[in-house]
DNA sequence: TTATGAATCACCCTAAACCGGTATTTTAAA
DNA sequence: TTTAAAATACCGGTTTAGGGTGATTCATAA
């Protein structure tokens, strides 16, 4: 028996997901919360096995709750709820310790199967859900001026934390010229300083 | 009917695999090969609905190639497979592409299963992977020195490109004071430019 | 063949970062 | 209430980065 509990501020989504669950056999009604510290307090005298949570919450959000209860309680599988189908959310809430994510208007079928999934300590995502996912992670590393390969090398340095005449030895250069490569990479990338280049190499995967 | 290609080094693991299939109703062996070339040679005139791909292999390695046969036939769902269960590893194939990532000494019904998610457009890991993934996410993010409040602040400033007179105006601060935090968080961090400073913040999910 | 871009090197100047201190005030904890 | 940590502020000096500008060599593609 799979004991689901819920949070979400929304009295209809809850209304709606416990009456899709009801009657289904191997789950079990836990209860609900409305925000994160009634949540909280409820896991203090009770347990579920599997957490439906919504991502956007008064007061605390469900990404930080996601991270609190994962801490507190490891064996409680969390289970992202939201109306947004977006990659960045997504991906927070899994980096925070959920098992899935499924969208408010999920069939039954998809909300069974997902429960199922992660209560057997899988990640499961459903179908439109991980293509947003992938969409965003391929988003984050396109549409970016193509640097050549010296300008790459120069770029993995520069973010390695070796100063143009420490470049320049290592890869026999003239400090000259590293520095040219580096106003190119600058000028190419849009950005005016190196804190700004390697924070945009970094979180675009350039290195 | 789902047919399955498998492309991987090690004929041992062609064989194992072929025989778990076979015999599987829905479920068709397509071919193999046993290298990059070979697969995407293959792909000319054939195709496949499941690609079960090796991470590692000579040549080309399975992330790559992962990126090249989706970005040439979308269609086709991706899967992981790999000896190492190793959170670095998995995070890359997912970011190439890959619906699903499993371990070679999976059980038949865990294969299975995987299969048809991938196939049904899903993105699914089997319970050891996901936690592998998860512990991953976490352990890139601890182990850090404590960063006053003030410090990340300042951090997050940094990175966005300000200057330190920029930030001085921006949180009302001396530029010796923003300076002096500068200088702390290379310290606590033990780094010794804004490049790695802000390298190690992005990394390590500081901001 | 002639542009074109990559890769190289060079100089000047200003602004910013980095290094090494010192020192006060405010806040929170023991 | 004493103490420690955080936050604040300052100074001088050296190194590095950033803005601007120009030039040569080399391969290769139009």
């Amino acid at each position: 028996m799979i004991r689901v509990f819920i949070v979400d501020d929304h009295p209809v989504v809850i209304e709606g997901i416990q009456s899709l669950l009801q009657n289904e056999r191997g789950i079990e009604w836990a209860g609900h919360a409305m925000n994160a510290a009634s949540c909280l307090g409820y896991f203090i005298n009770n347990t579920a096995d599997v957490l439906l949570m919504d991502i956007s919450m008064p007061g605390m959000d469900g990404v930080e709750l996601c991270a609190v209860m994962k801490e507190k309680y490891p064996g409680i599988m969390i289970l992202g709820l939201s109306t947004f189908n977006q990659g960045l959310y997504i991906k927070k809430m899994v980096e925070n310790g959920a098992s899935g994510y499924i969208l408010k208007n999920s069939s039954k079928e998809e909300l069974i199967k997902a429960i199922h999934a992660v209560h057997e300590g899988h990640i499961y995502f459903s179908g439109e859900v991980g293509m947003a996912l992938q969409e965003y992670q391929k988003s984050s590393m396109k549409d970016l001026p193509a640097l050549t390969i010296r300008e790459k090398e120069v770029l993995e340095l520069i973010a390695g934390g070796y100063t143009n005449p420490q470049i320049a030895e290592k890869i026999f250069l003239s400090p000259f010229t590293v520095d040219s490569h580096r106003k190119n990479l600058l000028a190419k990338l849009g950005v005016k300083n190196t804190a700004s280049l390697v924070r945009l190499a970094v979180e675009r995967k350039l290195i």
